[in-house]
DNA sequence: TCTCGTTATATTTCCACAAACATAACGAAG
DNA sequence: CTTCGTTATGTTTGTGGAAATATAACGAGA
């Protein structure tokens, strides 16, 4: 393979894994990083700024998220001292464990199939 | 993983491959398809056509395979009484053959995480 | 030398989608 | 009853990339 490749330039396999559904995508990447940064920091507007996500977009995952669920992934609190806050429900943690190991297969095989390439 | 999800919604778990060059995309399986109908109508216009894709789009990706391959992947010819053609060279289905290969192993990760998903 | 289907290439138009902007509601605490 | 940081939600603006449009060149064959 890599001898059909100009020799000056360098390539790499990468990928992209999800789930979707009927309507809207479901899981990626994206939602995974944005459902840990809601997990460490406490709260929607916090992670989006973290992310440097606008925090419209942060909430619309997380509501596109909550909306496919059976059960809460993130519940959420308005008002209060410090204004509300979100939290990633025991379901949302277990969604992160499971997709995040999904993840690590996937990049276990592009690894793998790296060193395919190079053969 | 299925119980988190409504039990209304179908879900499916989908996912891409690609190599990537340091400016372009250099391989997909929007551009192994591609390759597969210039090799079996011989002409750039009729694989656009039968792909439902723009001409214009169907030769700058083209281009961009041959641009970022060390020898042409696809070699064509303007003018003469059928007005001309394109021809994968062996280099490219060579490329093809091994796309192939790594899109079906692909495919098979793919099918072993869903079923994952179902337990 | 005219035709025809194709490759080759530039320019313009369009549009989905993201980003930006705006505003209301919430509720504990002081 | 005001403040403050957050959630919640609608509207407007911007933009990157695809699609559409346009045109030239090519060359075998009639």
């Amino acid at each position: 393979m890599k001898d059909l490749l100009r020799p000056d330039l360098s390539f790499r396999l990468n990928g992209r894994l999800w789930i979707e559904g009927p309507t809207d995508r479901f899981m990626g990447i994206g939602r995974l990083e944005l459902l840990q940064h809601v997990h460490a920091l406490g709260s929607i507007s916090k992670a989006a700024k973290a992310m440097d996500m606008s925090y419209k977009r942060a909430w619309d995952l997380v509501n596109s998220l909550n909306q496919q669920a059976r059960q809460p992934l993130v519940s959420t609190q308005t008002g209060g001292s410090r204004g509300g806050g979100a939290v990633v429900t025991a379901e949302g943690q277990q969604l992160v464990r499971e997709f995040e190991a999904m993840q690590a297969r996937f990049e276990a095989f592009l690894a793998a199939e790296t060193q395919r390439l190079a053969e």
